[in-house]
DNA sequence: CTGAAAGCGCTAACAT
DNA sequence: ATGTTAGCGCTTTCAG
């Protein structure tokens, strides 16, 4: 258990502590000479400084922590992914805390958070105005994720759903001439689900008056869109497309669909809402609503930089959206074909 | 700013900062009484200990570092998901820190962890004895995923390559009886990608003696994959089966065989190696390798924290192997149909 | 240019 | 049972 300290690298570079921190850091104030043999004497010790003490001094980490609600999948990969590529040109950590959809296991994260991280982003659809008022820091620049709050106190970066749902909307009914068109919607209690939904609603007055409207209850997992599905080809009469709050529950949908012997897009077209990397290889492909995803990651590690930088920009926190389109593949029909690549690798 | 420390609640509860510190901790030694008193301030304060000065002097941060390759993909949320998964259920926390394949970064990255964690998970198929040595802190327990390492020094866990790709060599040739068959290779200097290759070699001379063998470059990407199959197609002459060493580019390689008008799997079959979550949901469905990826990640997790608890547990460090079997889908012809659901959202 | 000393916020002896 | 004190390893005035 040999750690080494900057008292040993200073005893053995017969300086003080000071000139060894001045040095190491390039504060300047040190002779390039002794700086040289302080360095050697450091590499040799294989010193590393100590960063829980540097921070409690400094009072920066560099890093910064992610919340997530306790999902996994594609989706979540891909946004810590863009946040990870945008802290990385930063020189910041993740330090990543997924957490039980029980708020009390949230609430110990962001306790636990405090001198760990410098600032957070939030991602938690459920998370209302009390409990966030309640765990967070005051002091800690927040940047919230999808989330209905409004706010001074924090800085809010959403996804354009209800634009993303009126041109899927739009794209079906108009351009595809399908006014049928079923809705699977996502848990309740989340606001992107909810806004998804509200989106669909009213692009349907918008659209296709007149038309049926029929929403199916969802929990955005593949498995409840497989149940739509079969609920869908239960009720005798399928719509003529379906579209979905989210990609996973297509993909169901269209698993369901598929055995029921139903040719899609033929019979029934099926949309989806993410742009989640496994939509392009299903068959057929899914025609979806993209969210740059990694974008939207990025974005929010960019305006926490930003917040860290300038201490009192808390005025600027205006609540962004960040805009989606859609992306036309097989399963609605559209195109015969397509295929793209991406350059991810295993 | 309001920062507010342990001196505060002490000052506003009438004690001294040790019994907020005991009371706080469940330390004992306060009246249940003052423990009350001081745990309303606290909470009246939303007091919440600073992580790092707290971390200074017990020496532990409860927080573990993984640190990945650069490269994305399904793997490795797997990957880390299994960890995180893990993590959770030992109170664990989570500190990430993708590198470039440059090892500067690396070498960086693993310096900077030094007094943020108490362990570290590392994934580097191609870091050598060499490099780790001079840039792990000798103190630091270490856990070791995927590496030619052998050691007294570190943990270390494996896939079981050689195995797996046995198996499915075996599968291929004698139960499909299908002896001619490709290989897709991953980049040479990756340590699965060697293994995976050997063990190729090696079960086409036991399973498939005289057979020709047939080895393509590749880089583990899609793309790579997609190129080998244009490849193939170019030559002229086709082989019966493809195996490729992870499924990406197996996917790849299926795509470049539907386009060159080839029935996969009833002219050749493809196979890869992972198991990740797009495998089952490609047409057709991916025979592939199963390696238990979420497993890998959590018994890599759970290994760290026996290693933490019990200090010199040094001895007790031998290179364990995760075996692999093979999950047989559509693509290589042996069954007509298949479906499963995993319960991952969005 | 360099060293001594004062903390950062907290816990853990050691007193009382 | 509670308070006092000495650090954890580091940076940063402030003297010299």
């Amino acid at each position: 258990m040999t750690t080494v300290t900057i008292k040993d690298v200073a005893r053995e570079a017969g300086v003080s502590v000071a000139s060894v921190s001045r040095a190491l850091n390039g504060t300047g104030g040190v002779t390039a000479e002794t700086e040289k043999r302080i360095r050697e004497v450091a590499a040799r010790l294989r010193y590393v400084p100590h960063g829980a003490a540097r921070s409690l001094i400094t009072r920066r980490t560099h890093t910064i922590g992610a919340l997530l609600p306790d999902m996994y999948g594609e989706f979540f990969s891909e946004l810590i992914r863009g946040i990870d590529l945008a802290a990385r040109t930063r020189g910041l950590h993740l330090l990543v805390s997924s957490a039980h959809d029980g708020m009390d296991d949230a609430a110990a994260a962001l306790r636990t958070m405090r001198g760990r991280v410098d600032g957070l982003i939030v991602l938690s659809p459920r998370a209302d105005a009390s409990f966030l008022h309640a765990n967070l820091p005051e002091s800690l620049p927040t940047v919230l994720l999808n989330s209905p709050l409004r706010g001074r106190r924090y800085s809010v970066l959403n996804i354009d759903n209800p634009g993303g749902a009126r041109a899927m909307v739009r794209h079906l009914a108009v351009e595809r001439g399908l006014r049928d068109i079923a809705f699977i919607a996502g848990p309740p209690d989340n606001f992107d689900a909810q806004q998804r939904e509200e989106g669909y609603r009213h692009a349907m007055a918008e659209f296709a008056p007149g038309a049926p409207l029929r929403v199916l209850r969802g929990e955005f997992t593949e498995d409840s869109g497989y149940r739509a599905g079969a609920e869908l080809l239960a009720s005798g009469k399928l719509p003529r497309a379906v579209f979905a709050a989210n990609d996973m529950m297509a993909i169901g949908c269209l698993l369901a669909l598929r055995e029921g012997g139903v040719d899609v897009p033929g019979e029934v077209a099926v949309t989806g809402f993410d742009d989640i990397p496994i939509a392009r290889y299903v068959t057929p492909a899914l025609t979806t609503v993209r969210v740059r995803i990694v974008d939207l990651g990025r974005s929010a590690l960019e305006r926490l930089a930003a917040l860290l930088d300038a201490p009192d920009q808390t005025a600027t926190t205006q609540a962004d959206t960040l805009g989606c389109d859609i992306v036309v593949r097989d399963s609605c029909g559209a195109r015969p074909h397509a295929r793209t690549f991406t350059n991810k690798a295993r």
